[in-house]
Order: C-alpha cells, then sequence, then structure tokens
DNA sequence: CTTATCTCCGTAGTCGACTACGGAGTCAAG
DNA sequence: CTTGACTCCGTAGTCGACTACGGAGATAAG
C-alpha cells in the first residue's frame, strides 16, 4: 500500500496510480477488461482500489506478452478456481516466447556473422554484407 | 537459376518468381524500395532479373528484422562502397535482436515458474499464477 | 465568482506492413 | 472475335494497442 490513494479515485488519479493513460484505461473499458462505475447523476466517476488492481493485472499481463483479447480470458480466471485453464494460457504463451527467442537467436546468429565478416577486407570493393543480402546467406533463407 | 522467367516478366509472374504479392510490390514502388519500369504507351510494364534480385534482398533483409525503411537506407548502400555504413546499420540491428532476445528470456522465466507453480496445490482454491498477475512477480515487475 | 483543471463521450487518427476493391484497359488462347 | 486472365491505378480497409481531439459540463483552488 504505497501509492494508493483514498478508495475513491477520479479516472485522471486511477490513472497516475497506475501509470496508464486516461485514454487507455476508457480504452480498455470499451474493450469490456474494465467496468465503467455508476456516474452519480450529473457527477464525476470514481474508482476504487479493485480499479486499480484490475488495472496493474493487465499492466503485468501485457509485459508477458498476453494480448487483451488473451487478458479478457485470463480476467474471467480471477476467481483463482480454474488452474486448468489458466495454466492452458500460460502454457500457450510460454510456447510463444520460446518460438519467438529460438527465431531470434537465428537471426541473431546469421546477423552477427554478418557484420563479423563486414569490413574485414579493406581492398574489396563489394561490402559482404549489401553481398550477402544479395546472394542469400547460409541459415534458413526465406 | 530455376525460377527465373526470361528477363522479361509481367509484375504477376515477378511476384509468382519472388513469392511476393503483386500488391505489396506496388506498394514498395509507392515507397520508393522498387523503381517502375516505364510503361510503353498503352501496353504493360516488364520487369527483369534485377527487379526479382531487389525484391530477394528486401525479403532477406525483412527477415533479418530490418524495416522497409531502414531497407530504403540499405538500398543505397548497394554498390557495395560503403562497408562502414552498413557495418553500422547492421550493428543496430543486431542490437535491437539481443535487446529482444534478453527481455523475451525474462519473460520466459516468469512464466516458466508460473506456469510450474500453477496446478501444483490440488485443494488451493487460488490459482498461483492468477495471484501472481494480481500481486506481482519477483522479476523487474512493470 | 472566476478561472484553471478535470471529466465525459463519441469519433477519428496513428503506426507499419500489407491487402483489398473496383472499373477500365490489355493481352493471349481458342 | 470473344472470353477470361492480367494489369493499371487510386483509394480505402485491416490489425492491435493505443492516442488525440473537441466541446460541454463538473469541481477545486484562490
Ligand atoms: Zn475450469
Ligand atoms: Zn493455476
Ligand atoms: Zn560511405
Ligand atoms: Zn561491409
Amino acid at each position: 500500500m504505497s501509492g494508493s490513494q483514498n478508495t475513491s479515485m477520479t479516472i485522471g488519479s486511477l490513472a497516475k496510480a497506475a501509470e496508464i493513460n486516461v485514454e487507455t484505461i476508457r480504452y480498455y473499458q470499451r474493450l469490456g477488461l474494465m467496468t465503467e462505475p455508476e456516474k452519480p447523476l450529473g457527477g464525476i466517476r470514481r474508482y476504487d482500489e479493485d480499479a486499480l488492481a484490475r488495472l496493474r493485472f493487465i499492466r503485468r499481463a501485457r509485459w508477458l506478452g498476453f494480448s487483451l483479447e488473451e487478458i479478457g480470458e485470463l480476467l474471467k480466471l480471477e476467481d483463482g478456481t480454474h488452474c486448468d485453464e489458466a495454466k492452458a494460457l500460460g502454457e500457450r504463451k510460454l510456447g510463444n516466447v520460446r518460438d519467438k527467442i529460438r527465431s531470434l537467436q537465428q537471426i541473431e546468429g546469421v546477423l552477427d556473422q554478418l557484420v563479423e565478416e563486414c569490413c574485414t577486407q579493406k581492398d574489396n570493393v563489394t561490402c559482404p554484407l549489401i553481398a550477402s543480402l544479395h546472394e542469400g546467406f547460409e541459415a534458413v533463407t526465406p
């Protein structure tokens, strides 16, 4: 309980507390990820700790690479009684992340070699990096 | 020289040869990455091997993670006489790739642990994965 | 009471890389 | 010569996650 204002915040202070743009909160509301509290008849909506917690949940899940749609799924499991579904979502995402890492590592290898052999021949007029882009390189060339 | 038709292709056969959509080629032309050959007075434009080579260049550079804008830079260095500039672009991209790998690995670690401890307590009503999303996890929590 | 700062709400714009559409013109096979 | 497949060209739509805008009403500080 550090940055938690009173249990009643305007959307502006909620945004500040969650370090999320006001417009983004409204956007999440439109998507149904956040509920809009009732407006007190010609007044201003007020948000509580739960809203803040939800925003933090979303932020952490986003950081893990979940899409907003997937976060919607995750939020349906918020009561914590569906370990199996949650685990499945987590495993799927973990698979995505590992795939991404693998392909980036392949790219890293190719790029590293390309940069490595660039500029090695002082007298060679043709840059090996550019040449490889022209002729194709030895890895899984797309 | 397997898929290379004669030295004169329509945009359609060029697209087929390069395994790139016709619309995408036109898009590259609009961006200035490809030049549009002259149209023979109420006729149809014809493309040669150079155009095909250029498309392959673009495809390989895209695969390495270069943006179309960066590919524009790369294409300016096509004569191969600017090793230094090419190397700089390559190194920058390599840095980007490595950064991305690092952050994905961090995410992988967190996600792996979350999935790991999910479903371990058969009697626990609260899913640890969901709970962690609520309460924050130990890594560089965003 | 006044002014500055919010809030509300709907709609529209951004980014990057494409992808689609529609109508007129062109080309090649039968 | 007709039919069907391409090509040309400009404009517009897509995706995901925001971000911005504009005008009216609300609220808080001075
Ligand atoms: Zn269940
Ligand atoms: Zn669980
Ligand atoms: Zn130079
Ligand atoms: Zn070089």
